[in-house]
DNA sequence: GTAAGGATTGGC
DNA sequence: CCAATCCTTACT
């Protein structure tokens, strides 16, 4: 069923709205070979804006942080500690730049772990979710409860940035 | 050009 | 606890 993929009203959603409504969505990826991989996302974490100084964007717009800037559902990958991968999703609209960090999906607790399971690399760097044949969203009607914690790795944050509770965990029933 | 540091992971 | 490993950003 091709309406049960996730198009650009779903992704131009504020980020904080967004972030939530993606655990328990299905991340879908075609590999090259045909087989299709479908997980559900089981955690998230939002980016919020400028504003926010945990967010990549908060140091303006860089090459890297140009994706960002777009419309919701661009895929926004980057290198971290010259090692891992990780993947996250543009939401909301045009020159307002956030984004949802996928944490975790079903079997794969890790960032780094889902990327390499996924085998994402820079190459899906604005990526567009609503119209790619390798890697897409899709809602099977699963409506997971959540709780809400602080986001990780972001010990360089002040405060009131460090403590947000952006980040979204399906609880396990 | 140079330097510092990171939205992580796995091993000791 | 700490190393791995390299790209991005900031500053000279």
């Amino acid at each position: 069923m091709s309406d049960m993929r996730l198009g650009q009203k779903f992704f131009a959603q504020e980020v904080l709205t967004a972030a939530p409504a993606m655990v328990g969505k299905l991340l879908c990826r075609r590999f090259t070979d045909g087989t299709v991989l479908r997980l559900h996302i089981t955690e998230t974490e939002a980016y919020n804006g400028e504003a926010d100084l945990a967010c990549h964007a908060s140091k303006g717009r860089t090459p890297r942080t140009e994706i960002m800037y777009a419309s919701g559902g661009k895929v926004y990958v980057y290198l971290i500690y010259g090692l891992h991968i990780l993947l996250n999703i543009v939401t909301g609209e045009q020159e307002h730049p956030q984004a949802v960090l996928i944490r975790c999906c079903e079997g794969y607790e890790g960032p780094a772990k889902l990327t390499k399971v996924l085998r994402l690399d820079c190459g899906f760097y604005g990526e567009d979710l609503v119209c790619s044949d390798r890697l897409w969203l899709e809602d099977d009607g699963c409506l997971p409860k959540i709780k809400t914690a602080p986001r990780v790795g972001i010990d360089y944050a002040p405060p009131l940035w460090r403590d947000k509770p952006w980040r979204y965990i399906m609880i396990k029933e």
